[in-house]
DNA sequence: CAAAAAAATGTTCTCGAACACACTAAAAAA
DNA sequence: TTTTTTAGTGTGTTCGAGAACATTTTTTTG
């Protein structure tokens, strides 16, 4: 097992490393000869150029920001914050230089007003979290024109000039929390589907997981469940929701699409409403205190620290190895219950 | 933002590069006055050396050995081939070259012999997933003699010389069964728990579970369920499981503790045997067809493969760029069903 | 045919860490 | 006093890829 170096292949075409070099990188100057002599050679051993030795040459330092919507209005997004800290850490010392930028997830003049400021300071690239969609797109286009590399994370937009996202599938994910539920709820009972958002910014995503959520109950034969959906905002919940439960005469599941079925307990314990499963998304803690009292049946994961470590890893390998960027990424559906809750919290 | 070199350094305690590189690998011959000024500096600024050029100067090809037992005899382990391919094609370009040797896991002699012939190589570290505890304590002890690492997964051992394990918490993972047959199974019916192996080394392993399985019960109050276990090699199975269900009066629950959970299936299918809940081990066709026709409950995936990978990695990084070897890695408790299945098979 | 232009090829330097080697100055031994 | 030792310091080379620069060879043109 040997290492064949530049040199190796000069020396066995029997030419000189620059011509090697210039035939790897196809900037001409190279007689129809030695580019044969070469070619050959590069054939006959799988040669891979050491990307250590070549990193060092490129002697630059990576500029990557992340703009994340800001986790004190959302705590969802807390543990983003964990996985860029460990990716800087982590890659400081190979010269990638990460900032972290918070926008508000209520306002789009936030959003626009933090990427012209990261506009300016032209970093090698930006890891968003798309919230809002036209918005996004725009500041994509511009990113790009200045040659500026765009990965998103956890929320999906429709262009093309997106270098890499990385998520869940949101439609599947919605089949999940179905047949978890299916389990667990009594049959030919009533199941309700909250959204709870502050403005509607996860719009998207709540609509998929109610897809897949229906579309499981769909495709059941000889079981039938009322399904009703409600969609409300987190301040007006408190009185929603009662309003809401006592329409329905035999609820036996509520399915949260956000993070926040915790204040759906919050509520029904308050009114003192028994016996309802409940289905909900991320590791808050106070959905984990919940899921380990057995009051929230399951969570599904949707790994937001992961997310982030891990768009931020492949950015890193592109500049520092030349590794190419997955277009997609779609990270499992973790199902989460009481007992398996501290495996996932390292 | 700057990123300082040793010669920065050089520069600002004014010596030489040579003498700060002497203050930090502490090889003496420094003065007092040109280490206090060095240090001083080194405080200043939070230095971190290059890795990348570190390891260009290091130049040397670092042989990995993995040993598995032989996949054709126990289907549990082809994930892992998958994750040492994946390691040997991201790493090769690094100069790291990993081997993969297979042992049968039902002979300790093939185990012994197969680390003697890579004892012979001496190779830079050896991975093992070790299912003999006295003899692979025993080959850990010569390896390390021998200035090898030796890094495990899956099966843990006793020895203080194990550079890293990569596995689960099997006390937990019997748990999460628990808690997830608690909920499918009928209140005070019968559960059976089913070890299957041909030759039992997976002893350590099932027992951890079969405990964890059998404590997430005790704990329950109110619920009084039947808990028997069943002891079989493979061979026999076909007999001696419907003669022990032939023995139960009321089972609604079987838990298989290895992944031959679609064995179980095959004979329960050719006796006639209805409505009993299955969860088992490990993402094998079989089961993973078995799980989608909903004839297995749940599926608990102990990530051969990650496993693997991950091992590998470890080593890979330590030996490039100097990074840290965990000593302990547990990997979450995936908990599978027909939904969620395929976005765990990328 | 000679000079100029163009094409092809070879040489050298750089990146940062690491370490062998070379050098200086002061102390110890002859 | 001269030589030798040694502690302390600095310089130079190496790793492999990459590219600027230098050189040689071939072709074109006046």
């Amino acid at each position: 097992m040997k290492k064949y170096t530049i040199k190796d292949i000069a020396t066995l075409a029997g030419v000189s490393k620059g011509t090697v070099d210039r035939v790897l990188h196809k900037r001409g100057k190279v007689s129809e000869e030695a580019l044969e002599k070469v070619n050959k050679i590069l054939k006959e051993i799988d040669f891979q150029p050491n990307p250590i030795a070549r990193n060092l040459k490129n002697n630059k330092i990576y500029q990557i920001c992340v703009v994340l919507p800001n986790p004190e209005e959302d705590a969802f997004w807390y543990p983003c914050i964990d996985g860029v800290n460990e990716a800087i850490e982590e890659f400081k010392a190979f010269g990638v230089s990460i900032n972290l930028y918070f926008y508000s997830p209520s306002s789009t003049e936030s959003f626009i007003t933090i990427n012209k400021e990261i506009l300016n300071i032209s970093p090698d690239a930006v890891l968003l979290s798309p919230l809002f969609q036209k918005e996004s797109i725009e500041v994509t286009k511009e990113y790009t024109a200045a040659g500026i590399i765009v990965s998103t994370f956890n929320n999906q937009i429709n262009s093309k000039q997106i270098g890499s996202f990385v998520g869940q599938d949101l439609f599947q994910s919605g089949r999940v929390a179905a047949k978890l539920m299916h389990m667990v709820a009594e049959s030919n009972s009533e199941i309700i589907i909250v959204h709870i958002d502050e403005v509607f910014n996860n719009a998207l995503h709540m609509q998929e997981k109610e897809k897949g959520f229906r579309n499981y109950f769909e495709e059941l034969i000889n079981t039938k469940y009322k399904l009703s959906t409600l969609n409300v905002v987190q301040s007006e919940l408190d009185k929603s929701l009662p309003n809401f439960l006592n329409l329905q005469k035999n609820v036996s599941g509520i399915f949260v699409t956000t993070s926040k079925a915790y204040k759906v307990v919050e509520i029904l314990q308050s009114i003192n409403y028994k016996n309802v499963n409940l289905i909900g998304y991320d590791l808050l803690p106070k959905n984990i205190n919940f899921l380990k009292d057995n009051i929230i049946n399951f969570l599904i994961h949707q790994n937001p620290k992961t997310q982030t470590y891990l768009s931020l890893t492949y950015l890193v390998e592109y500049f520092l190895f030349s590794k190419e960027i997955p277009k997609q990424k779609l990270l499992p559906i973790d199902i989460i219950n009481s007992e398996n809750i501290t495996s996932y919290l390292e």
